[in-house]
DNA sequence: CCTCAAACCTATAGCTTCTGGAGCAATAGA
DNA sequence: TCTATTGCTCCAGAAGCTATAGGTTTGAGG
């Protein structure tokens, strides 16, 4: 049995968020001890555990409930899990191309070398005149 | 002079979203008609156009209030406006960087055909076992 | 056994950047 | 003048936590 602390250090995830995990129905409201503090089986640890690696990938809250929820039954075809990950990796493709962009457009904006005045800066040119830009965004 | 609609119209920021950056003390609170209706003139579609720019490359609120005050002053030298769109620069190169593992990270684990059932399913595993993984994350 | 600091509890508010709705007032065009 | 559209304020919600206040429980040392 783990305390909610002992779980924390466990698994890296801080104490407000398991309790804010267990609000969301994440993980089970556990057991309590006579003074009413959380105790914890190491299940709940395995399960944070996932939790957390997900999170660490960006998975959503939402997205990991429907994980979480396919993996209580081991006997059904994996196709959905496949799609959710399969649709988190298109989000995170596209989140890198957009920020490339960004980049682009940002080094750009930056060659300002700093050795004049606001009022023939480029960087605050740049972004008062969004022709200036070379690609749509 | 313009209507918060034509305005929203004009600069592609939505009606709630104007208030809300007048709340935010981006935007000064215009003069009103006597209906108490908001009375834009150009000058502020100027300005709003700036935030819409700065905020589609990813600048916080407050960086763009810096800028804004900057601009009010062009007699300045403008290393501040470069620095603040250098570290932006750098907080996307980095956001860059850490979505391209993940990407690595989720192209593995969708490896998985969907041609089996959830009780061996790698997406599933992958997510429970850290240890599987490639790179730190 | 007693004490006391550390860890825990609940409830609530705050963060960021908007977005949407309710309920009502003003405006513009026919 | 009528009415559709637009505008007003205020408030709540979304995501995923984080922090604070004010109180209780636990467990280790004396």
């Amino acid at each position: 049995m783990y305390s909610i602390g002992e779980l924390s250090r466990r698994t890296g995830v801080k104490i407000p968020t398991i309790r804010y995990y267990e609000q969301m129905g994440l993980i089970a409201a556990p057991e309590r001890s006579e003074g009413n503090q959380r105790r914890y089986e190491k299940s709940e640890l395995e399960r944070l555990a996932f939790i957390r690696h997900a999170r660490d990938l960006g998975l959503s809250i939402d997205s990991i409930r429907d994980l979480l929820a396919l993996s209580q039954h081991p006997e059904r075809p994996c196709g959905e899990a496949d799609r959710i990950a399969s649709e988190h990796l298109a989000t995170v493709r596209e989140k890198i191309a957009r920020l490339k962009k960004l980049e682009q457009e940002l080094e750009r904006i930056v060659a300002c070398d700093g050795n004049h005045t606001v009022g023939d800066c480029y960087v605050i040119r740049a972004l008062a005149d969004h022709s200036m830009c070379e690609s749509e965004h």
